[in-house]
DNA sequence: TTTACTTTGTGTCCTAATTACACTATCAAA
DNA sequence: TTTGATAGTGTAATTAGGACACAAAGTAAA
C-alpha cells in the first residue's frame, strides 16, 4: 500500500547564497562511480503527491521545513536505467530489471544558515558546493541543474523569490549580490537600487549593521504582505 | 523489453490557431464517465525518451511530424489512480493495482490546416475545441490545460513562437489577433505593429491577400535564419 | 458606376523606464 | 590621524511604452 515506486523519483537542486555566490547542496556518493556527487533525492511513495515527496526529501536530509519550492520538470531516459549504483535504487528496482526511472527535478531555496552541514546529524550529510564550482555529477544531474539555474534566472525576473535566500534582515548590497549571481551579470548599484526600491516591497528596519569595518548598512525586510497586495491588484511586473 | 511502462504517461495540449481564436486538440473518451473529453495521450515505452513519447503520441494522433513541443512539467498524484475508466489505462495498469500515474505534460504549437479532424484517418479522432469552451476535462486534465496555457502565455513573451501556430505566409493583423488571443488582452494595433517590425525577425513578401472585400494585407513571413542570428549574438528580449 | 462596407496602414506626443556615470560619508583597524 | 572598505546618493540622455484618429484600397451591393 504505502510503498516506494521503484520507477518515479525525485530530485532537489538546493539553491542557497553565502552573499558572495550561488550554491547547492550535493550529496557525497562514495567512490564506486565516475562522479561522486549527486543531487539529494529519492524514490516516491506510491501515496505521495509529488510536491510532497519533495518536502519529505528535503526534510528527511536536512531538517528544514516550509522549505520554498517550486517544479523544474521530468526528466530520466532509458539510460539512466545503465547507471546502477546508487545503492538504494538498485535495491529498489531489483524486482524489476527492465524498469526505467523518471525524475521530477524541483528546485528549492533557502537561508544557508538553517542547514549547516557538519551541526546536522542526518545520515546522508549534504555539503554546500559553490555552483561554479560543478562540473560533474552523477546520472543526468548535471543537465537538471543547468535546468535549475535557467528556471531560476528566469523566475527571478518575474517573481520577488530571491529573499527566500537571504535571512530576515538583509542589506542591499547582499540583495544586490544576489542578484547578480543569479543572472550571472553584473548589475549598476545605483539603477538596482532604485528599481528595487520603487518595487516597493522591501521595508527599511530601525537598526543598521553593526561591528563592521566600515560605513553600517541600512537594514531591510521582505514586505509579504504588500507584496500579496499588489499581486492581487493585478500588479505582475517585478522584474529585472 | 520494449514495453509499455504502466506509471508514466505523456499528455498533449495542441494548440491551433484559427485566425480568432486558440483552439486545442480533445479526444471524445465515449460516454462512461463523467467527463467525456480528454487530452490526447498515452502510456510511454520503456525504451523511449520522454521527447520521443510525445512526439509519438502526437504523430499517431495527427500525422503531424517536426512538431513544436515544449515540457510543462510532471502531474499526477495518488488520486488519479481512483479514475478507473479509461480502457487503455485500465488495461496495462491491470498487473499492478496499488501502482499510481505520473502523467509528463507537453504542449505544442501546429498550423491548424494541418490537421482537419474528419479528413484524416487515424483511430481516434480528434477534434479543434475552442479554449474557452472548455470547462470539464477527464483526469487532471483540465489542471494540465490551466498549466499549459499559463506556460505559453510567459513563453511567448520571451520568445517569437507564435509562429509556428501561423501559416509560412501571414498578416500583421494574424500576428496581432494571435498575440491578443494568447495573452488574453488586447494590445493597441498601431503600438504592436511598431514593436513586432521592431523585433526585426519578420520579412514582408513581394506579396499581398487577394479576393479579401477589403484592402488586401501585405504579407510577411518568419525570418529564422535572422532570429538565430540574433539569440547567438545574446539578444534575448522578443517580450510582449 | 456609384455607394457602402470592411480592414489596412500610418505618426505624434507624452510619460515612464533605462542606462551610464563619480564622489562623499561612515565606520573599524592600524 | 590615517588608511581601507563599503554605503549611499542624483542627473542627464536615451529608449521604450501607451494613447489616440483618419485616409487608402479593395469587394459587394444597389
Amino acid at each position: 500500500m504505502n510503498e516506494l515506486n521503484p520507477h518515479i523519483s525525485v530530485d532537489c537542486v538546493v539553491f542557497g547564497f553565502d552573499f558572495e555566490k550561488l550554491n547547492v547542496l550535493v550529496i557525497d556518493r562514495g567512490s564506486n562511480d565516475t562522479s561522486r556527487m549527486a543531487l539529494p533525492g529519492n524514490l516516491i511513495y506510491n501515496s505521495e503527491h509529488l510536491n510532497e515527496a519533495a518536502t519529505r526529501v528535503l526534510e528527511e536530509l536536512t531538517g528544514i521545513k516550509n522549505i520554498y519550492l517550486e517544479q523544474i520538470g521530468a526528466f530520466g531516459d532509458p539510460l539512466r536505467s545503465k547507471k546502477q549504483s546508487d545503492q538504494e535504487w538498485l535495491k529498489a528496482i531489483r524486482s524489476e530489471p527492465s524498469a526505467r526511472v523518471i525524475t521530477v527535478a524541483y528546485f528549492s531555496l533557502v537561508k544557508m544558515a538553517d542547514y549547516i552541514p557538519h551541526a546536522s546529524s542526518f545520515a546522508k550529510v549534504a555539503s554546500w558546493v559553490s555552483v561554479k564550482e560543478i562540473n560533474e555529477l552523477a546520472f543526468d544531474h548535471l543537465e537538471i541543474l543547468s535546468a535549475a539555474k535557467e528556471t531560476l534566472k528566469q523566475k527571478i525576473k518575474i517573481q520577488p523569490i530571491g529573499f527566500n535566500l537571504l535571512p530576515e534582515k538583509f542589506t542591499l548590497s547582499q540583495l544586490h549580490r544576489l542578484y547578480e549571481a543569479i543572472l550571472e551579470k553584473p548589475l549598476d548599484k545605483r539603477n538596482f537600487r532604485r528599481k528595487i526600491q520603487k518595487l516597493d516591497i522591501i521595508t527599511p528596519l530601525r537598526e543598521k549593521q553593526f561591528g563592521v569595518p566600515h560605513k553600517p548598512s541600512q537594514l531591510y525586510k521582505f514586505n509579504k504582505e504588500k507584496y500579496e497586495l499588489l499581486t492581487k491588484i493585478g500588479f505582475d511586473n517585478f522584474g529585472f
